[in-house]
DNA sequence: CTATGCAATTTTGTATACCAGAGATGCGTT
DNA sequence: AACGCATCTCTGGTATACAAAATTGCATAG
């Protein structure tokens, strides 16, 4: 999509990736003078990276006050969940009406991965193998604009998301509804696979509260923005 | 969201609107040099502004090839157009359930405008007073982000969604829809709202043939990009 | 007359230098 | 001792200069 140079273009994966994975956390400054020396470019790619991150919402840059990993409000992660729900139910929807059997085959076997991880209690793995069902779905709903629009909020919510899995039992619950959701796609019961999704999502009642007294500090930003 | 410099901003404005008026259409060259002469600014700041568009997708720029009006492809523009029903439809129905008295009456006028200016039959005219109904409603949804999303879906199909109205006897049922969609806000019917939002927004069967029988040439791409 | 290849020009991508604004720090005054 | 103002420094914002790549046009050969 943003489409800059080839050294601005690996700075925004890199930092991507970085944001994404945790290794950097919501509120860490980006200075662009020690990221230009620690990648060895000028200032210049530095900061158009940074404006393409800006873009997609992943850092934050107040002018004349320097960059940081966007750190979002609790009004924003809520409202981000909800949407992020509702983009994901949308993708499952589809994905029922539109998924190809050799695609449904692929989905059972990560979901079997799932399962698999589930009972090693190992959250981080797990995280993983569960990105790649979800993504797997969203592929199924055979709408790449939608697909690109859903990874985008997904990496937004990245950083929150894996807190959720921390929580005891969830890691269990949440691979049980994979398996209601798969069954669904599998039927092609499109609107069924789109509520489960949705409530699978949805992060709501006490489970919003859980996730919010987990979130660490700096995460989240007062509401005065 | 991409906060830039104040030369970087107002560019990224200016040519945001440009772009969605139709002032500059699809496929139209955007030239750094001449940019920047004509604001009176460097490079610099263009380079900044035209990242910023590529971001959000109203240009498209190819390394060492320059930066274009971002045109689309038909199956980007279905693909589009049916996530913009989704996300409009998930705006009604939130709407439904939040929006307060004051601003309902707010929305009936909104309404009532563009049901006075559909007598006339001036199709831009009718297309700005929609677009403040629209907007009104998602404002109704109390998601900002959710709002911030669909305004940008809607920014990217803007050159295309214009087109629409000139087909005749759309706008008289444009606005026939708009009562029914209304009335359900009104009424708290969520789940109706959603679902005329959605039959409102998305483009089907016959309608997307006429919309593609009238979009200008260049307005397209072909599919291999 | 056409096609291919080379060269020149145009335009983007990167680096660097310069400028301006915001925050920090220290000194003076009350 | 505390508050306020001024200065100083640090960081971002802008301009410009330089390098690399792509397109275009012309020339030459088939």
């Amino acid at each position: 999509m943003a489409q800059n140079g080839k050294l601005a273009t690996d700075l925004v994966q890199k930092l991507e990736r970085d944001i994404v994975t945790g290794v950097l956390k919501p509120g860490d400054k980006l200075d662009e003078r020690s990221l230009s020396e620690r990648f060895g470019v000028s200032r210049t790619p530095v900061r158009e990276a940074l404006q393409t991150l800006a873009g997609s919402g992943l850092v934050a840059t107040m002018p004349r006050r320097g960059t940081i990993v966007a750190s979002i409000t609790v009004a924003e992660l809520i409202e981000m969940f909800e949407v992020m729900a509702e983009l994901e139910a949308m993708c499952a929807r589809l994905a029922a009406r539109r998924m190809p059997r050799v695609d449904i085959d692929n989905l059972i076997a990560l979901a079997d991965e799932c399962s698999a991880l589930q009972e090693h209690a190992d959250a981080d793995a797990y995280y993983e193998a569960n990105v790649r069902f979800h993504e797997a779905i969203y592929a199924g709903c055979r709408n790449s604009f939608l697909e690109r629009q859903t990874k985008n909020v997904r990496n937004r919510l990245a950083p929150y998301r894996r807190l959720q899995l921390h929580r005891p039992g969830r890691v269990k619950k949440s691979n049980n509804e994979h398996a209601d959701i798969l069954s669904a796609i599998s039927n092609g019961e499109a609107d069924i696979a789109g509520k489960l999704m949705q409530q699978h999502v949805a992060v709501q009642g006490e489970a919003l509260n859980d996730l919010l007294a987990i979130v660490p500090r700096g995460y989240l930003e007062p509401l005065a923005s």
